[in-house]
RNA sequence: GCCCCGAUCGUCUAACCUGGUUAGGACAUUGGCUUUUCAAGCCAGCAAUACGGGUUCAAAUCCCGUUCGGGGCGCCA
C-alpha cells in the first residue's frame, strides 16, 4: 500500500507552494489508492502558532484536498502532531546514543555563527567543524557539570559516498565529507526536523516522500538517519520549486501568493487547484481545464517537471474563468451568497440570465458580483460619462429613444428593436454603435456589458425611462 | 566559496527515457471575422530547443564543457 504525507508547519498561511506539494501527494495517493496522511510539524516552538494549523487545513479542504490520517481524523500511527510525539522522539535518541552514533555538542549559537562566518570569509563552507565529537568523557562531565547546555549532533560518516534514485530526477549522489555533523536534538530534547521527519515517516510507514526540490540536499542526511536507526528509507520525489515572475522564489512580496489570499479575492478553489497543479505537471492527455478529481486518477509522478516554474496569474484568470463558465448561474448566486455578498433585488429568472451572460468575463466570485451590481445598482453620473453624452449625436438618440419608448404601450423585445430601427431611420449617418454606446451609458454607466434587450428586460419600461431621466437631470 | 539540481516561444508546457516531428498545444500579445458597443466566440499572425564541442547517416533528444538560473551548506522546516 502506498502511503505518502503533507508535512507543513504551521508558521503561517498556507502557501501556493505547499498546496501544490499537498495536492501533488494527494494526487498521487488518489492514483494508487493509497493513503493520504496529514501530519502537522510544530517543532519549532517560537514559530508554530495553533491557529495555523487550523487554518492549514482549513485551506487544505477548501481545495479540496482530504486526508486520510491526521490530527483531526486520527489513524493507526498517530498522534500526527510533532509535538505529542516527543515521548517517541526520545526513544529512538536514545537507541542511537546506545549506539554510539550521535555526541553531545556545547557549542554555543554565538560561536557556531562566529565560525560559520569565518569559514565563510576563508572560502571554506559553513558547515559544523565538528569539534565536540572530539570532546573526551572527562570534558563533556566538566560541561555538564558546569550547567552547559548541549544539542545532540548526529556522527556524519566520513568519506561515504550517499546516493539515492529520485523518482523525478534519478540517481542523486553526495559525498559525506561535506556534511558537518548535524544537530538532531535541541537543549530542551526536542527533535530538530531532521530527526522529526525521519522519524514519522518511517513509523507512519510513508512509502513516498512528495516534496520539494528544497529539501533534496537534505535527503542526504535523512538517508544516513535512517539506516543508523534501521529503517528502510522511503522512495523519494523532489518536485520543482514555483517562482514569481521576477524569478525568486515565490514569496509574500510577490503579493498574492497565499491560498488564503486566492480565496479572499473570491477565485473558486477547483479553478486554483487546477491552476497550481499545471505548475510542472501536465496532465496525459493535454487537457488544461479539469477538476482534480476527475483526473487524479491518471495522475503520473514521473511525469512532473525537472526544472523550476513561473506562476503566471494571467493564467489563473482564464482558467478561473473558464470555471465560471462550467457552472449554472444558479449555483454562481449560491457561491456569491455564501460569501455573504448580497445580490439586488431583481427578478431571479432575469438574474440568472445576466449571470448566464456575464459570467465568461469574471475570474472571481467577487468580480461577478461586483459586475451585477455595478449594472443593477444606482448609476453614478460622472464627468466623464456627461461629456460622452452631452453631445450629438448621443444626446439626440438619447431624447428620442426616450421619447419613443414614453410612447409605446409595451416595452419588450420586438418593440425595443423598432424603436432602435426607427431612430437609425431617422438619423442616417448613424452607425448602430452610435446608438447602442450612447444608450448603454445612459443606462448603466458603462460601455460593456450583456446583451442590450436582456438589460432593458431588467430594468423595464419605467426603469429605462428613470434611468434616462436621472441622467439628463444631472447633465 | 563548496555541493546538489536544472535549462524548449514572454509564461505554463508537449516531443527527451526508447535520436528521424514543418519543434505541437495553452495563456498572454497582435490582426481579422462576427456583431448590438465592450466582452465572449471563431479564424489567423508573432514567438523557443542558452552557448560550444563530441557521438551518429541523423541530436531538442545521448555524452562533455561553458554560461546562466534555482536550491543547500542553521539549535528553520
Amino acid at each position: 500500500m502506498i502511503r505518502v504525507r503533507f508535512a507543513p508547519s504551521p508558521t503561517g498561511f498556507l502557501h501556493l507552494g505547499n498546496a501544490r506539494t499537498a495536492l501533488f501527494n494527494y494526487m498521487f495517493a488518489k492514483a494508487n489508492k493509497g493513503a493520504f496522511i496529514l501530519r502537522i510539524e510544530d517543532t519549532d516552538r517560537e514559530r508554530s502558532r495553533e491557529e495555523y494549523t487550523a487554518q492549514l487545513m482549513e485551506d487544505l479542504k477548501w481545495l479540496g484536498i482530504r486526508w486520510d490520517e491526521g490530527p483531526d481524523a486520527g489513524g493507526p500511527y498517530g498522534p500526527y502532531k510533532q509535538s505529542e510525539r516527543l515521548h517517541i522522539y526520545k526513544e529512538y535518541l536514545d537507541k542511537l546514543f546506545t549506539q554510539g552514533a550521535v555526541y553531545k555538542c556545547f557549542c554555543t549559537e554565538k560561536e557556531l555563527e562566529e565560525r560559520r562566518q569565518i569559514a565563510i570569509l576563508a572560502g571554506r563552507p559553513p558547515r559544523y567543524d565538528n569539534r565536540c565529537r572530539a570532546l573526551t568523557e572527562g570534558q563533556v562531565k566538566s560541561f555538564q557539570d558546569a550547567g552547559r547546555e548541549y544539542v545532540i549532533r548526529f556522527k556524519v560518516p566520513e568519506n561515504t559516498r550517499i546516493s539515492f534514485n529520485d523518482v523525478i530526477r534519478g540517481r542523486v549522489e553526495q559525498d559525506s565529507s561535506l556534511l558537518g555533523d548535524f544537530v538532531i536534538a535541541r537543549p530542551d530534547g526536542i527533535p530538530s526536523f531532521h530527526f522529526a521527519v525521519v522519524t514519522d515517516d518511517a513509523l507512519m510507514k510513508v512509502t513516498h516522500v512528495i516534496r520539494g526540490e528544497d529539501h533534496l540536499s537534505n535527503t542526504f542526511l535523512h538517508l544516513l538517519l535512517f539506516k543508523a536507526l534501521g529503517f528502510e528509507p522511503p522512495q523519494y520525489a523532489h518536485m520543482s520549486l514555483t517562482k514569481g515572475a521576477d524569478g525568486a522564489l515565490l514569496s509574500k512580496r510577490h503579493g498574492v501568493t497565499s491560498i488564503k489570499d486566492f480565496r479572499d479575492k473570491g477565485y473558486m478553489p477547483e479553478a486554483v487547484a487546477n491552476c497550481i497543479s499545471l505548475l510542472g505537471w501536465s496532465a496525459p492527455d493535454k487537457k488544461e481545464l479539469f477538476r482534480i478529481d476527475d483526473i487524479a486518477d491518471a495522475f503520473k509522478i514521473d511525469h512532473l517537471s525537472k526544472s523550476p516554474s513561473v506562476f503566471d496569474l494571467k493564467k489563473l484568470d482564464w482558467i478561473a474563468a473558464e470555471h465560471m463558465k462550467l457552472l449554472s448561474a444558479g449555483e454562481l448566486s449560491l457561491r456569491i451568497a455564501a460569501r455573504g455578498l448580497f445580490m439586488p433585488q431583481i427578478d431571479g429568472v432575469l438574474l440568472h440570465r445576466l449571470i448566464d451572460d456575464i459570467k465568461g468575463g469574471a475570474s472571481t466570485l467577487n468580480g461577478l458580483h461586483a459586475g451585477i451590481t455595478a449594472i443593477l445598482g444606482p448609476l453614478a453620473v460622472t464627468d466623464g460619462l456627461k461629456s460622452r453624452l452631452s453631445q450629438d449625436p448621443a444626446r439626440k438618440v438619447l431624447s428620442a429613444f426616450a421619447e419613443k419608448t414614453e410612447k409605446a404601450e409595451y416595452f419588450d423585445r420586438d418593440t425595443f428593436d423598432r424603436i432602435i430601427g426607427e431612430i437609425a431611420e431617422e438619423n442616417p449617418g448613424l452607425k448602430k454603435r452610435d446608438i447602442f454606446v450612447p444608450l448603454r451609458l445612459a443606462v448603466t454607466g458603462t460601455d460593456r456589458g450583456p446583451d442590450m434587450h436582456l438589460l432593458m428586460e431588467i430594468f423595464g419600461k419605467t426603469g429605462c425611462l428613470d434611468r434616462l431621466k436621472n441622467f439628463s437631470e444631472k447633465v
